[in-house]
DNA sequence: CATAGATTCACCATAATTGGTGATTGATAC
DNA sequence: GTATCAATCACCAATTATGGTGAATCTATG
C-alpha cells in the first residue's frame, strides 16, 4: 500500500465503546503499515485531539455522547478540509449514511466488516477513495436505471457554448431579463437562445428544460 | 455467504481473453460455494448462452469483439431484468463505468482486484449489492459536498401533500393549466398552491422551484 | 368551540414567457 | 467564395405565470 515517506499510517479513533476501541487497537497493532496514535471515547476536545495526534485517517463512530459523529465531522471539516474521515457504525441507517456523507465523511463502513476489509478500507480512504457498502452503492444505481429512459441515452444535445451559458442561468432560476444582464446581451438575444435550446432539448418550458438538464447533468457529473 | 438452497452460486463469464477466463475458472474451482458453469469468448449467442447456463451471476468483460460488454448488458436486460451482472475491466475508464451502469450493470470492478475481493464482490452483487471501486464512489461524494451549501441543510419545507403533488408536476415541466387538469382542480387552485409553494421554498419562479426540488430530492433519494 | 391549516376557488393587474419571422455579423468548413 | 452555423438583435402576438386580496369548506388540535 502507498505510505507517506515509508512511515506507517497514523490512525485515530473516536468511539465510546471500549471493546471497539480495543479490538481496533489490537487489529492495528498487528498491521505493519498502520499505527493507532490515539483513541478517544468522545469528541470533547476533537479539534485539539486531532491537532495533537496529526492522524492520516480518522475513524469516527456515529452514536457518541456529548457530540455525535456526524456533528463531529462537520466540526472537523471547519479546520481540516481534506483529512480522510471514515465513519464506523454498527448498523446501516440510511438517514445517517446520508447525513454523514453530507457532513463531509469520506467513507462509511460497518463495524462488523471483517478484519481484512477494515484494513483495506482504511487504505482506500487514505488514498482518495470512498469506501461504502455495496448496499448504499446499489441505491445509486437503482436511481440510475429509473431515470434512464428519459435522460441517459446521453443524447448529445449539441448545445453551443452560449446556449449552455444561458441554460445554466435558466437552471438557477434566473429570468430572461436577468440572464440578459448577466451575460451582457439583449433580452431578445436571450429569447433567441432559449428558443434554440428548447428546440434542441425537445421541450417547451423552463420547467422541462431545467428538469431535463439537472437530472441529466447531476447523474453525469457523478461518473464522468 | 447466502446461497440458493445450499447450491453453489452459478457463475458465467464472457471475456475474450483466454488467460482471464482460465484464471477465473481456477479461482472459482477452489471456491466452495461457487461454480463456473460456462465461459465464452464473445457474446454471439448471449441470450441463448445465458438461458442454457442459468447463472446466478454474470461476469462481463467490456472490450470484446462482435458485441462489446456494454451493449451486451443492454441486450441482456431486455430478457433478464434482475440477473446480477458485474462488469470486469482492465482499467478504470469513467466513460465506460458510466455507460455500463446506465446500461444496467450491477457492479463494476477491476480485473486486477485481488482474489479475495473478487469472490467477495461476486457474493455482494448476488445478494443485492453494487460493488464499485472507491474511486468511483468518491466522485459521488464530491458531488455531494459541492451541492451541499445550497440544498442539503435538508430544510423541511413542510409542504402539504397537495402542494407536493403540484410541485411534482411542476418539476415535470407541466403548466398551470395542465396541472389543474391532471389533478382535477381549477387553474386558480393550482395558482394558489404554487403561491404557497414558492413562499415555503423561498423562490419565485418555476425555474428556481424545480431546481431546488430536483437537486435536493435527487440526492436525497439516492440515500434515503 | 375556537383557532389553525389544508384545500378549494375567484377576480384583477402586471410581468414574463413562448413562438413566429426576419436580419446582421463573423467565423469555419468545403 | 459560398454555405453553414453561432451569436447577436428586433418586432409582434398570444399565452402563461406571478402577486395581491379575499373567501368558503373541512379537518384536526387544543
Amino acid at each position: 500500500m502507498t505510505l507517506k515517506n515509508n512511515q506507517p499510517l497514523r490512525i485515530i479513533i473516536f468511539d465510546d465503546n471500549n471493546n471497539v476501541r480495543d479490538s481496533i487497537a489490537l487489529l492495528l497493532s498487528t498491521t505493519d503499515n498502520m499505527q493507532l496514535v490515539a483513541s478517544f471515547e468522545n469528541c470533547k476536545n476533537l479539534i485539539a485531539d486531532v491537532e495533537n495526534a496529526r492522524p492520516d485517517v480518522v475513524l469516527m463512530d456515529i452514536d457518541m455522547p456529548l457530540l455525535n459523529g456526524i456533528d463531529a465531522v462537520k466540526l472537523l471539516r471547519t479546520k481540516f478540509t481534506d483529512l480522510p474521515v471514515m465513519m464506523l457504525t454498527g448498523f446501516e441507517d440510511d438517514e445517517k449514511v446520508f447525513a454523514s456523507l453530507c457532513a463531509g465523511a469520506n467513507g462509511y463502513i460497518l463495524k462488523n466488516s471483517n478484519i481484512d476489509s477494515l484494513i483495506q478500507y482504511i487504505n482506500e480512504v487514505y488514498s482518495g477513495g470512498a469506501p461504502m457498502t455495496p448496499v448504499i452503492a446499489r441505491k445509486v444505481l437503482n436511481q440510475f436505471t429509473k431515470l434512464q429512459p428519459a435522460q441517459l441515452k446521453n443524447e448529445e444535445y449539441n448545445l453551443s457554448n452560449r446556449e449552455k451559458d444561458v441554460l445554466q442561468l435558466l437552471v438557477k432560476g434566473k429570468s430572461y431579463k436577468i440572464i440578459a444582464d448577466e451575460l451582457n446581451i439583449s433580452y431578445e438575444t436571450v429569447h433567441s437562445h432559449i428558443r434554440k435550446i428548447y428546440q434542441k432539448l425537445h421541450v417547451n418550458s423552463v420547467g422541462e428544460a431545467v428538469s431535463k438538464t439537472i437530472s441529466g447533468n447531476l447523474l453525469r457529473t457523478f461518473f464522468i
